[in-house]
DNA sequence: GTATATTAAGATAAAATACTCTTTAATATG
DNA sequence: CATATTAAAGAGTATTTTATCTTAATATAC
């Protein structure tokens, strides 16, 4: 599994918010609701992409959560980095020591073009693609043998 | 990460294996030793690989452990199969329930050609082109923009 | 058969991840 | 100010993954 739980519960959750027409706050109880999450998780989770300024928060009645950027403005990979760090994808498949462009492991090659290909994906997709389910209109992934 | 570590700990031994020249059994001492892996942690690992099959073993002096096939006929997706299980990647990035080509979630087009891609190269590459080195003449992957 | 070499199996421990519960802090409303 | 609503913070539990240690089983050599 390439993403943790608790990173994919914050990508739903924050595609889910990009989804919303309102700018009003929405309770994180409303999401985990939605979305059959455990609302002490999802808080848990939410605390996160708040704290690296991914989301806004307000306390108090008619408070919540909303994105801090336009939709268009977050992308995958800043959900991903900001829950499940930036060492999502190892150097190499093989996790060797030492494995880069100067001593190769066997697969370094074919594992850093898939890496690419991933971390594009994860770089180019913005949160409103992924809430207007228009995500496809960015890509087209081929592979020759 | 993709792939467990104990699943990184089998797939370097298995490497291992395929790269000696002799028929012979290797104690799991030794390979313990190369790789910088805890012996005892190591001599769980390759159980599992000798349970289904894909490792032959023999206690007692001049046993050990040996590919149970040729390196040819074994394939990175065998290792990856024995350890991690069937499952390695989920049905799409957000695990979304239900999500399929019915009713395809956000990232199920992107997600699909990327698991493609990822699944096309764990099975076909073998461990006798992982252990000479030569896994690049198989493949010529791609993206376009 | 005794000693030695080796994997297999089981029991336990440590660390990471996933999840829950309780308390606190901030804000709004009347 | 009192009450209600909400996120934040902290403490605790459960499960999984990773790792270690000990004992058993199997084979060899003498």
């Amino acid at each position: 599994m390439l993403l943790s739980n608790t990173c994919i519960y914050g990508l739903r959750a924050s595609v889910l918010l990009a989804s919303k027409l309102s700018d009003d706050f929405v309770t994180i109880r409303e999401l985990s609701d939605e979305l059959n999450i455990s609302f002490h998780f999802l808080t848990k989770v939410l605390q996160m992409l708040t704290k690296s300024g991914i989301l806004k928060s307000y306390k108090g009645p008619n408070g919540g959560v909303k994105l801090a950027r336009p939709a268009s403005q977050i992308t995958f990979m800043d959900i991903v980095e900001s829950i499940d760090g930036k060492q999502i994808i190892k150097e190499c498949a093989l996790g060797l020591p030492g494995c880069g462009e100067l001593k190769p492991c066997p697969l370094h090659d074919q594992w850093s073009a898939l890496k690419e290909n991933i971390l594009n994906m994860m770089n180019h997709i913005s949160l409103e693609q992924l809430a207007s389910n228009r995500a496809s209109d960015q890509f087209n992934i081929s592979m020759h043998y």
